[in-house]
DNA sequence: TGATTGGTTAGCCATATGCCTAAGTTCCAC
DNA sequence: GTGGAACTTAGGCATATGGCTAACCAATCA
């Protein structure tokens, strides 16, 4: 629980960033390079490979190195905890304690990474 | 749009934090006084003061003080633009762009706040 | 009316964050 | 072999963050 409280934390960390969340939408259309993620930025390289280490470390993405070109990859599936955790308070707020049972109930059945 | 990307700073920075998800899930629950929300947390009562502030600054709860006693309660559907988002990249990953569009025409009707 | 309760304000500290520049390394095209 | 491209590392700076204690204030109770 505490473990997943600290994924969280890092989830929403790296969500609470424009250039960050920038990153992320950019790279749902697939993968791309450094060099191409941060031409549509106004900022020094190391400040924007700074958020692409933010990202990796916090499971978003994947960064493989290819010669002197560094190709970034969404992980499929990274936001999954963090939009668990949205829907488990949505379904409390709403009063759906059936609703919420059931869905715990996929939660459990799911394959953990 | 930029204010767009503003409040998404304020929801996912709100959310970065153990003490402030576990104030947003007891309130799901219904509303409580300052005093029953910290009474879990072994923290000095201004520290989680701030915390409550931050919640309200970012439009997630509003408070009201009645006599010495000061009463949260959730705001409802505070959280939807942050989920919107996530909803929005879950989509266009797994490329389903005709969800999509049919998701993007729902939110324009509805309501803004 | 004094004591207690439920906050509120102010100031401080350690750490984290987001940006910068400068210099460097690895790889590749010419 | 060399210059340029694509990063990478190091150090610095200003601001934000999350906690603390101390003192205070307003409301209520005995």
């Amino acid at each position: 629980m505490a473990n997943q409280s600290l994924e969280l934390d890092a989830l929403f960390r790296s969500l609470a960033d424009p250039t960050r969340r920038a990153i992320l939408a950019r790279l749902a259309h697939g993968p791309a390079s450094v060099t191409e993620l941060a031409e549509p930025f106004d900022m020094a390289l190391p400040s924007f490979m700074g958020h692409l280490k933010k990202l990796e470390d916090g499971g978003l993405i994947d960064t493989t190195k290819e010669g002197r070109v560094r190709t970034c990859t969404l992980r499929t599936g990274a936001l999954a905890p963090a939009r668990d955790w949205m829907t488990a308070q949505r379904l409390l707020w709403e009063g759906r304690l059936d609703r919420l049972e059931e869905y715990l109930a996929t939660l459990t059945e799911g394959p953990k990474p």
